[in-house]
DNA sequence: GATGAAAATGTAAACGATTTCATTTCACAA
DNA sequence: TTGTGAAATGAAATCGTTTACATTTTCATC
């Protein structure tokens, strides 16, 4: 593989001039500019990123942190980091991290080896001291999942409106008895969520009943068949499930379905992300969605910015409730 | 940020010496490597990547193709490659193509100016030729989806058998007319599957009947849900559809419910891949299983060993047919 | 205490680009 | 022809490592 250096001889250049052609800034005589050309042609040229980063000081690469690939509301946002990312010469680094530190760390430690210029964190689980310690030297995101107050910019929803929404839409259609299937309350989102279906509840002067509050660990299909079994065997059945995700919510579908039970005459479902896959289930699955796409190129433009030492603001977007079978029959 | 001579005179070594220490190879006094150590943490040192991947002209990153990320058969593969990758110190770059040409230009150059060190495509849709070229200069491998006798190594399945054994499972459990709903064949495992359903066929004395085959132009839900339509039009209506993915399925599941019909009562379906959600739907999806996360793993370990310079042999891994509710009710 | 081999450490040259600053070339006017 | 300033080009430093080779240190032996 050719070099500058052999560019530049068999053109009869200085490897300045080479560089200079290649970057397209500096005035090159048109003809010098020819020689060049045809000397990268001859040679099959291509640059190193590797010479060219170290030089720069930058690698050209953002990390991307997500608990777990496996859910699909992750899909859209990558595809919208991805696409803005690229447009600006990035390429990212998918950093599945289980919700575990010892590889949260390992991802951590290629930005402090600059092999990242910047990270989008949406680990709900991540390791805030650190983040915050790392935020101090890095260019760092937060996206979707975040932690407020700790001086890290984020692009999120607001979590409690729009679980507001979901939650009144269903006592409009003549629900009492709602549970809450949500996730762990360690999380500002889960608060948040569980905050909005208080206040729609209130709002209607209907009581909130501990019993119909139910936390999962995770925000899996499993989890969601998990709580639905619970739900179903409370003495005073609820007639309708709100699940913070639509893994959640798909998992409560297939469990109420198992029981011999049908949705959404005997229970209503509402999930939360309107993932692809919210569409595929029987009934199809009414949710809450998020921006997602949106979300990812917001997130990436921020962390750009960021990089490029800009300061950058925090964005909350909008959402939308898509009324599907899953409460309309 | 400190450098490695910062902390060689901080310690009072040389650069050698501290180099020496943070990769561990030779032998460096006890006293001396204790010096070097103190160094590194009252700096706060961590080495650069740049410049050690510059001096070792290497990225260790290693690229993987994937058509779409919306197709969770990619997950469980994409695990498995990661970490094997991890376990050897490489990290990940998720390309999406989206099967076009141009974005999977962008990531060719992004090999070709040394950002990555090898390739892992999964994109049936990939351009051979250029493939073919780049493997001349670069480690590549291809995973799942493969161009046979272009030499280039390759991991994956029997697909012909595995179709065979699908569409037996469908005679055996009394099914005469089977419709296939197959992807363009122009990829070879489409190819391979067609002939495995057709030899299941031939074997049990049923005629293969070109009607009952469609081809969609992607292995999506929507294309499952318009193939499943134009099966539920025929004259002689199929009692069973072998589809060869599971987004496909699911999608035929979803119309044969909207149509009012019962599966697998009506229509048995069987799907391909056992993606998490083949088990989330109603009915459970029938369906073969790759064994998508050994498929990673072995990837990843092919490609380190192709990167190392060995010779690797391509390999096929062992599938499973998954009989749940899809055909058995 | 001199000798020598082995062990530890240091020096300096890579790796492949970009960029500052110095130098050359050039066109044009005097 | 010569002088001038601007435009084009080149020389060399730089980014942060690793490593071949050279040098110094150590220590057992006589």
């Amino acid at each position: 593989m050719a070099n500058i250096q052999q560019v530049a001889k068999h053109a009869g250049v200085s490897v300045a001039t080479v560089s200079r052609v290649l970057n397209g800034h500096d005035k090159v005589t048109a003809k010098t500019k020819l020689k060049v050309e045809e000397a990268i042609q001859y040679l099959n040229y291509e640059p190193s990123m590797l010479g060219r980063n170290l030089r720069n000081s930058e690698s050209r690469i953002v990390l991307i942190l997500i608990p777990t690939i496996s859910n699909p509301f992750y899909f859209e946002i990558i595809k919208g980091i991805e696409n803005m990312a690229l447009s600006q010469n990035y390429s990212i680094l998918l950093c599945e991290t289980d919700s575990k530190p010892e590889k949260e760390e390992i991802y951590f430690d290629l930005v402090r080896k600059k092999m990242a210029d910047g990270i989008i964190s949406m680990d709900p689980a991540v390791n805030v001291e650190t983040l915050k310690e790392l935020a101090e030297h890095y260019a760092i995101i937060q996206c979707s999942e975040y932690g407020g107050g700790i001086g890290i910019p984020y692009v999120t929803i607001d979590s409690e409106e729009a679980s507001y929404r979901a939650v009144k839409h269903l006592i409009q259609i003549g629900h009492k008895k709602i549970a809450l299937m949500n996730s762990d309350e360690k999380f500002l989102y889960a608060r948040e969520r569980r905050m909005g279906y208080e206040r729609a509840l209130r709002e209607h002067d209907i009581p909130v009943n501990g019993d119909y509050i139910f936390y999962t660990h995770e925000l899996g299909f499993e989890q969601g068949q998990m709580a639905m079994k619970k739900i179903l065997r409370l003495e005073d059945r609820p007639t309708a499930v709100f699940a913070v995700s639509d893994l959640l919510a798909i998992g409560a579908l297939k469990e109420i379905t198992a029981a011999g039970l049908h949705v959404p005459n005997d229970v209503a479902v509402v999930g939360f992300d309107k993932i692809d896959f919210s569409n595929m289930t029987n009934p199809a699955l009414t949710t809450v969605a998020q921006p997602m796409y949106k979300m990812g190129t917001v997130a990436a433009r921020m962390l750009i910015e960021k990089i490029q030492g800009k300061t950058v603001d925090s964005v909350v977007l909008g959402h939308e409730l898509v009324i599907r079978e899953s409460t309309t029959g």
